[in-house]
Parts: C-alpha cells; structure tokens; sequence
DNA sequence: ATCTTGACCGAAT
DNA sequence: TATTCGGCCAAGA
C-alpha cells in the first residue's frame, strides 16, 4: 500500500505541472485545483520544498503578482518565458492561466485576455483578484 | 491530541 | 497603494 501518504504533495505537483508557459498561477488556485480550496498556504508549503525539475515552481505567484521576497531568479525565470510585468508584479489580468475544467462552459472565452483599450472611457477597475466564484474558471 | 510554522488570501484600515 | 489582521490548511515537533 504505497503512496497514499503522498497525496496532498502529489496533487499540488501534478497542477503546478499543468500550468503552461508564459502563464502564472496563485497559490490560492492551485490549491482549488488540487481540491482544497482555501488551502494557498499549504500549497506554498508544499513548493517550499519542491526541488523536482518537471515541476515549474517559478509559475506560482502571489494572487496580486506579487512574487515572494527575495525571489530574484524566479522573477528572472518568468521574464525569460515572457511573462509581463506591471512594476515589481506579475501582470495578473493579463497572464493568469485560465484552466479549462470539465463540465465548465466557457462559450466565447477567451485563452487570452483581451487587450486592454482604456481609451479615455470607461477604465476598468485596476484591481483583480482571484476568488472561488472566479468566472475564470 | 495540541501548538507552531509558513513561497497565502482578502477585507479592512 | 501599503500595512495589519483574522482566517485557512497541511506538516512537523
């Protein structure tokens, strides 16, 4: 009877895995993805120690884009795979990976986000965050 | 079983 | 916009 102990580190590995290049990822979605929604802090536990190189760790970014502290190379990692900044923070709005999940119909969505047109008239709101309710997902 | 820690999150201040 | 605070979860002591 073996790997049963491994879930949790398994599930979260097996998402972050998924997570295409040139997109991010929070840990709060991985940790819905991985089926325990509201656990961002065990997943960040979990890439604490993720040394395995077909996991893409660096795709794993705070849901506001923030990166964590002191966290250079990954910063680094990302730009190399274009990954868009708006100052010190990954451009969440526009490379947030939008998985697909089975049963979830997202008729007329886009993989991209639209480019923005703020053209003097209505600015869309410059906050985004991420929630369980997400029409992302 | 209880307490502590930590690559988090979101709302409030 | 930046900080603070309470809440959440898995692991390890």
């Amino acid at each position: 009877m073996a790997g049963v102990a491994l879930q949790w580190r398994d599930r979260v590995y097996a998402v972050v895995r998924e997570i295409p290049r040139g997109r991010v990822a929070s840990y709060g979605l991985v940790a819905m993805l991985a089926g325990r929604p509201g656990a961002a802090r065990a997943v960040g536990n979990v890439m604490l120690g993720c040394e395995d190189p077909s996991v893409p760790c660096h795709r794993v970014v705070h849901a506001d884009g923030a990166l964590a502290p002191s966290f250079a190379r990954q910063r680094a990692r990302l730009r190399r795979e274009e990954v868009t900044f708006r100052g010190a923070r990954v451009d969440v709005r526009e490379r947030l990976w939008a998985p697909r999940l089975p049963g979830v119909d997202r008729a007329g969505a886009t993989d991209r986000a639209p480019a923005r047109r703020v053209r003097g008239g209505v600015r869309g709101s410059s906050k985004r965050t991420i929630r369980k309710d997400s029409p992302a997902l």
